[in-house]
DNA sequence: CATGAATGAGCCTTCATTCAT
DNA sequence: AATGAATGAAGGCTCATTCAT
């Protein structure tokens, strides 16, 4: 379920192969062809031809799927919103508690990411890149998690288990930043070590911090009474 | 002093401008009109042409100062690693608790990327892009801030400041990832805030995290202590 | 079947023409509009949107069989040495005596030349051009027209026809230098009498020289009894 | 007096060298800048820049003495048709026989060639060239050449030392062209051996041709004659 | 006269896209 | 639906030539 997992077509039963099946097939075929291309060489230098090529197909096929180059990016990236949305809003509904919710999301997402490296890559490069053209694609996967974290976030401030005192749109960006820069060195390091065995760490740093018993002003009590 | 600032060359007194002096600021012109286009279009779909038109030169005048398209984009890098990383350290050096210098460090960061947005976006844009063009210049400029950071990290561990029980190499990078997100958002709104002002809520949550009293398991009589 | 005569192909039955044979003929076709840019203007001051425009082709499609520019002309030394070769030295062959031999060389080596201006000026013009370009081709044709010739030589010293007392590696440039200064002014004639009827007195001049009689020195006998 | 030798103005007295002649020197140092570089390169392969550099001044300087680069290969030639008629004419002068005069020409043509091994490559390279540049000063020179060689052949036929049979037009550009292909060899080859001491078996050739005792038809007689 | 920085026209080459088969 | 040859617009880069100093 390795670099393919994501655009797997659970195809349940018939023995044969509908047309549109077989379109749908080749769809695919051609995205992940034109994913793993990018990943090596960025989209700009990326030719129809060498993801034709590595897809198998002839260059013109790639025309009668996809409406051109720019649309191959955007395809890809509708797609992985879809289904990451729903990837990770599934696994943030199993948990009950904030941390555990937090815990489950940054899992999943690291999971996602290290059972599909090109994938990985592709949105690393190119997520930050100021080509208009996925932004709108970006914005809504951005948004869509920065607004799970938000809603971590609240009903753990409702609960008791985080602080209510935190900017929270700074917060849900400060979640993010750090579990992406932690994929970004795992991609940049040719995806060699597990990087799901992050997600505890991370999540404890996010929640206790760096400091050694809580931001030094204003909690001299709490730091006494913590180094008795 | 805004979109400038960083090639900014403060020509003191002289009255007359050599002819080297002419060149480093064409140079620089070229440079600066360079960052400007790629922050707008992005590297790939910025042409000589533009560069040259905005720059208001000719487009052959851009190939008597850098050997050719890539070459511009290095030299920026190369430029802005040596400029920046001269400018963190002596940030750092100003202070002495880890808290302080941590502080420094990521307010002048985010000072440095508001002053100049261009650079920011550019750098934020590229940073990331899989080409191999300046992987080098890359790599160096994050070790350089990995190694600052992870420094002030073991400064604190000796003090006292900081916990003993993290993984560093894990820290350094979600600190780095959590400033950059935060740029990031601040780029994409257009950068129509105070970056600088996020500086103290980051450092905060960087070191006290966002847990109302440090991580649940085992910190539960420090969680009763602080709320009575 | 003039300037296309080499390139020609014969292609006799078939009532389909595959594609093989249309990347054939296309591959022809720019290689014969190219000879003839060159002829015109000379390798350096054409350029492909003449060739193109010439072949009636788009210029791009000029890259779908060739490299670059360079390989044009690459092709097109690489084609004639071949077909050259074989012409020639089945022409040879054909004859028993040296005088025969060298005679047919000759007659075919006009022949070659006048029924395909456009490569006899492009040889002429660009055989001699120091670009390192063709250089290997050119000292293969000329080694292999120099071979025949000391070939030639050395059989019509055995047999008595041609002198012993030679230098022959100077002869058989002597030889090619005369024939090519020949076929030089007709195409700087513009090609307009019949090359070909220069042979014979070509051949005549090879073998018996200007000398009324011989060289002067030690021939004064052969003088005297020359002119009675 | 080697490479230089063909541009060298012998200034004989005067103490002070007068602006005149100072440019006259730097016109000289660029033509032969120019010609060394065109040797190396060809023509169309060399740069202004880089003949300014042979030569030890700015680009711009060239434009002082020459109108653009065609008129640096345009004033070579001339510049040669001059000196090298001059050369040649006073050298045939100095004999009286033709067969002598003959020699003389081709001696005095392969001296000078040898002497000046760059003006013998750019002289080969581009005599040939089709590029309609230096086409009429090639052709003055080719003339003068032809004609003092067809001078010889009509005085030698008159005093009996040349065939009176032969296609004279003909002749003498057999004569060239041998002469040609020898400079030409020798060239190719770098110039290692002594050139000049092919004028004698090459002025036998001509005379004598190749053949034992003349051309086989007709000329039984003679041949029963020649080898008593 | 000399310089060499600046210019910009022009060329080679690439590659996304089309379309006849 | 699939192909891949053909297209031609576009862009990076070179270099002859100019001109202010």
């Amino acid at each position: 379920m390795n670099t393919h997992s994501y655009f797997g077509g659970h195809r349940p039963g018939g023995a044969v192969i509908s047309q549109k099946e077989r379109n749908k097939a080749k769809y695919h075929l051609i995205l992940e062809a034109a994913v793993k291309v990018f990943a090596q060489q960025g989209f700009f230098q990326s030719t129809i031809s060498q993801i034709a090529r590595e897809a198998g197909v002839a260059d013109g096929t790639i025309y009668l799927y996809f409406k051109n180059k720019d649309d191959i990016l955007l395809q890809f990236f509708g797609y992985k919103t879809k289904q990451v949305f729903h990837s990770f809003r599934e696994e943030v509904d199993k948990a009950d508690s904030a941390r555990d919710k937090l815990w489950n999301l940054i899992r999943r997402h690291l999971e996602e990411f290290q059972n599909d490296k090109n994938m990985a890559v592709v949105y690393q490069a190119e997520a930050r890149s100021n080509s208009r053209l996925v932004e709108r694609q970006l914005q809504e996967m951005s948004k869509m998690y920065l607004d799970i974290t938000a809603e971590i976030i609240e009903q753990g401030q409702e609960e008791g288990q985080i602080r209510k005192d935190l900017y929270v749109s700074l917060v849900k960006r400060f979640i993010l930043g750090a579990v992406d820069e932690v994929i970004n060195t795992w991609v940049l390091s040719g995806g060699k070590y597990d990087l799901v065995s992050m997600a505890e760490p991370l999540v404890d740093l996010i929640f206790r911090g760096i400091g050694s018993g809580g931001a030094p002003e204003g909690q001299v009590l709490l730091q006494a009474g913590q180094t008795p």
